[in-house]
DNA sequence: GACGCAGATATGTACAGACAATTAAACGCG
DNA sequence: CGCGTTTAATTGTCTGTACATATCTGCGTC
């Protein structure tokens, strides 16, 4: 047990009167001079701690003005998505992945152009099947992925080890499974299905475009947000 | 077009390296001594840009080793959920809000005990149902809510102005219409729909328990990812 | 009263120095 | 060669100081 950092200490003192709701928003709070004098300590460390509330979005801090508490205007959530595979194995559960279908070709999609891999497949948890996935990799982009073996790591794993860093946009939506959906998730035609579709890019050039199907009665999204979030 | 601080601009071309795959995941970067040599300035100055980068979690930093490039390993997205009437209004839509019940009572839900504000109504977009929503309001959090005018503003739009900061869970999962549920969005009984559920927490004290049910075609959350995030 | 300018005030950023904490790597010893 | 110890490299944090920059406040002028 190592004793926080003063500025960390600041920084959580502040944090908790203004959750607790003792400074609602829109309070200033005290300049940056004034807790120095009360912590005892030098400006830049005060300013760490303020700096850090502001970058979290608990306050707004303006030149002259001060540092006022943040209105909070929606509640913008951290939804960690991480590869199906690690979060399978994370649940305890065996995870499996059978590819279905694999091929090169030109992509007709506006939001990938160039050549592409297509890949379709299902991934497993404990046996049972939990998503079908269809995605499209820009072979531009990510050449090494041809050499790479599919059936045995699943696209989005192998994408995670090997490029580097990415920018993604998700969409969320819900559908009616259809025929050959459903065939794949084996549950019925009709049941209702959690459809994911992210698109990812990389210094923006489209890396990959994935669209994973679930089965409703066996998966869900949770995403938990914190004020401290950093 | 002030000029951006040292510092920043420090943090973006060392960020710019890394997102461009210059320096892949597992690259030990330049030491503080150096970069403060290149770029000619204090080591305070560095060593602000490259705390940055290590809160966005692009590099991991580590007494004597080094600062090296973090491997990615979850797609952590941020999803902002604004408040539903915010959030239709911004694309230029007409939102009503009608409120079906409302009564207070002692809560039977583990996850809200004591007594609780209930309400249930639909949430319209362009005049047609975009969502129904059953709501738990905690009223020893939040007893000012028994004064509120819930058939004028939504509980969810009241609580955002009202209750100063939160931390919230959600999840998302899909689910076939009940008759009751497709009734109340005009849709047909079994189609799909798009259930987010959401606990809300005000420093450790459950303050609200709200579960939206979309119809599917009619709505999709979008959120975007940006490895700045700061 | 309206307008504009000057000054006071608060934050933004940076510099230079110092010491602490951590730990990888080199070293010494059996 | 294996293992514990020392060394040194590297980041973590803080102290003061300094100047820049934005902007609120109040005063003076017309």
């Amino acid at each position: 047990m190592t004793a926080p950092a003063l500025s960390e200490r600041i920084r959580r003192e502040i944090e908790a009167k203004i959750l607790s709701g003792g400074w609602p928003p829109g309070t200033k709070i005290p300049g940056e001079v004034a807790l120095m004098a009360q912590y005892g300590c030098a400006r830049m460390t005060v300013n760490k701690a303020l700096s850090a509330l502001a970058g979290a979005g608990l306050v707004t801090r303006k030149r002259r003005a001060g540092t006022i508490v943040a209105h909070p205007r929606a509640q913008s959530m951290v939804l960690e998505i991480t590869d199906l595979a690690g979060e399978i194995a994370a649940r305890g559960q065996v995870y499996e992945w059978r590819l279905l279908r694999h091929a090169e070709r030109r992509s007709d999609h506006p939001e990938m152009p160039g050549t592409v891999l297509e890949t379709e497949g299902v991934h497993y948890a404990d046996h049972a099947p939990l998503a079908f996935e269809q995605r499209l990799i820009s072979t531009a982009q990510v050449p090494e992925i041809l050499a790479a073996d599919l059936a045995q790591t699943a696209p989005g794993t192998w994408l995670l080890a090997h490029v580097p860093w990415t920018e993604a946009e998700n969409r969320i939506t819900a559908a009616a499974a259809s025929p050959a959906l459903a065939h794949a998730l084996e549950i019925a035609p009709g049941d209702p299905c959690l459809i994911v579709t992210r698109r990812t890019w990389r210094a923006a050039a489209p890396v990959t475009l994935v669209t994973q199907h679930f089965a409703a009665t066996r998966h869900e999204l949770v995403a938990r947000f914190g004020a401290t979030n950093r």
